[in-house]
DNA sequence: TTCCCTGTTGACGTTGACGTAAGCGGGACT
DNA sequence: AGTCCCGCTTACGTCAACGTCAACAGGGAA
C-alpha cells in the first residue's frame, strides 16, 4: 500500500507540493495563473502529476537563479510543445543564449561575493575574539546549517 | 592635465558613474536614500569619491547575486566602521554565514540552469535546422556578446 | 538675455511576485 | 448538528526598487 510511491502515476495535492518545496498554495495558484503550471482537476480541486511536480522544481530553481516567471514559462513551453512555432523559437534561442551569458557572469559574481563574505566573516571573528569572545561559539550553528542542506535532486524527469 | 586620472583623489559626478556602470541618477540617489552611499557635496551637487565608486561596484554586484539593498548595506557598513557595535556584529556574522550557504547553493543552481539552457538551445538548433535553416546564423551574434563582456574588475579598492 | 544641459528635491506611479482577507463548498471527526 | 480543515475564487494590499514627472537652480555658449 505504501509501495509505488514514486511512480509516475502518482499524484499530489497542492499542499503536498507546498510542504515539500516550502511554497504556499497562493504561489502555486499564481504560477498556474501565469501559465507555468496546468494541473488536472478533480472537480474543483487541483491534481498535480509527477510531471507537474518536475515543472515546479524547475520553476523554483529558475527563480533562485533570478529568472522571471515569464522567462521560466518560455523555457517550460519548449518541453511540452514538441511542435511548430519555429518563428518564436528562433527568438527563444537568442534569448536563451543571452541568458546563459548572464548566468555565467552571475556565477563569477557569486564566487566573488562568497570570497568577500568569507573575508568579512574573518574580520568579524577577529574583532569579536578581541572584544566579545563570549559571542563566538555560533560557529557550531554553521555546521548545522550545512548539514541541513536540501538535497533537491532536480535532475529533470519530465518525459515528453 | 589628463594624468592621474585613476588616483584616489579623483572624483566623479553622478552622471559619470551612471554611464560607467549603466545605472541611472535616480538609482544612485535611491541608494543614498537607503544609506548605501554618502557622497560629499559641492553646494547642492553630489561629489563621488573613488571610495564611493568602489562601494557602488559592490552594490551592483550584490544586486546581481540577489542581495537586497538592506543586506548590501549591512555588508558595506562593516567596511567604514572599524569600531564597536560588537553586538550587532555578532548578528551580522551569523547572517553572513547563512548568506554564504545560500550563495553556494545558488551557484549549484546556476550550473544546473546553464546546463539546461544549453540543452534547450541544442534542441532548438536541431529543430530549426530541420524546419527553418534560414533563421540559424544567429550563432555569430553569440560570439559578439561574448566579446562584449564587461570587464568590471571589482577587486575591492576601498582602503580603510 | 535666452537657451540648454546637468543637477537638485519631492511626490506619485509602476512592476513583479506574491500575501491577506472574505466568502463559499465539501469531507471528516466528535 | 456543529465545527474544523482543506480547497476554491475574487479582489484588494504590500514591498522592493526604482521610473516618471514637476518644478527649480546654476553655469556655459550663442
Amino acid at each position: 500500500m505504501v509501495m509505488e510511491l514514486r511512480r509516475p502515476e502518482r499524484t499530489f495535492t497542492i499542499r503536498q507540493l507546498c510542504t515539500e518545496f516550502k511554497a504556499t498554495p497562493r504561489a502555486l495558484r499564481f504560477y498556474e495563473d501565469k501559465g507555468l503550471l496546468t494541473p488536472a482537476r478533480d472537480g474543483m480541486n487541483r491534481v498535480y502529476s509527477y510531471k507537474d511536480r518536475a515543472r515546479l522544481i524547475l520553476i523554483l530553481r529558475g527563480k533562485r537563479v533570478g529568472l522571471s516567471l515569464q522567462e521560466i514559462r518560455e523555457i517550460l513551453e519548449l518541453y511540452d510543445e514538441g511542435d511548430e512555432a519555429a518563428h518564436q523559437n528562433a527568438h527563444s534561442l537568442k534569448k536563451f543564449r543571452e541568458k546563459i551569458v548572464v548566468l555565467e557572469r552571475q556565477r563569477e559574481d557569486i564566487d566573488g561575493a562568497i570570497a568577500e563574505l568569507h573575508a568579512a566573516c574573518e574580520r568579524l571573528e577577529k574583532h569579536l575574539a578581541d572584544k566579545r569572545p563570549d559571542l563566538l561559539p555560533k560557529a557550531a550553528d554553521y555546521d548545522q546549517v550545512m548539514r541541513a542542506r536540501i538535497d533537491g535532486h532536480a535532475e529533470m524527469a519530465m518525459g515528453k
